[in-house]
DNA sequence: TATTTGCGAAACCGAAAAGTTGCACATATA
DNA sequence: TATATGTGCAACTTTTCGGTTTCGCAAATA
């Protein structure tokens, strides 16, 4: 099952997931615990998460802690870009639209 | 059906259709032309991408005019802000590190 | 007026997703 | 060693999603 990181933050669970292990690693349990789900649920975005490389577990005994990998976070972000670029050309036509109408009042 | 700009985005055909009509306006048959589904299909996408607000249409006689409404896209910048500042501290701290190996090396 | 064209909406279908339950397995702990 | 704990995985169910087909309606055109 090929993943996408778009289909991936699509799910508000999984937005908040991200932005729990964003600052620090956790335990499936522990982030099962913030949600209104069962502990399997959870794991089972995690599974669809750590497949599309969005999160990176590390094994400590019998527990695993997932954490965000942040660098893969930068692909929305560069897809984001050619939009980016849009808005803010359109921010300055405005700019230039407002200036010249200061021109004008002068 | 409440719609979210996040599920908005994750499916290919409507990031397309974004890419599409985000320089400029286009018909749902002019938009279908690109793809290869039937214009009812599209025209599904396109009904999800209002429901949003990632989209505008305009009438002009029995034609409608569909583009996109750059500011929603603003939203995904704004949600992605939080990550990064993240990577961006990362970086400085990466910067840091390297920067001291090389007084230590002085 | 009759016909074509552009469009949205509803009904339906198959595939995928998200959740629950039950289980197996390894690691701690008594 | 027996038991408790943390976890992933598989089977199953319900819901959602993306697509097609069919239809109705309004605007353009013959």
């Amino acid at each position: 099952m090929r993943r996408d990181i778009f289909q991936a933050i699509a799910d508000p669970t999984r937005r908040a997931i991200i932005a729990l292990i964003a600052l620090q690693a956790m335990t499936p349990n522990a982030i099962a615990e913030n949600f209104n789900t069962t502990r399997q649920a959870v794991s089972k975005h995690l599974r669809i998460l750590t497949e599309c490389e969005l999160v990176k577990q590390e094994s400590q005994g019998r527990e695993i802690y997932y954490s965000l990998e942040i660098e893969k976070m930068k692909e929305i972000d560069k897809w984001l870009e050619q939009y980016r670029k849009i808005w803010e050309t359109r921010f300055n036509q405005l700019d230039q639209v407002l200036s010249n109408l200061k021109k004008q009042n002068k």
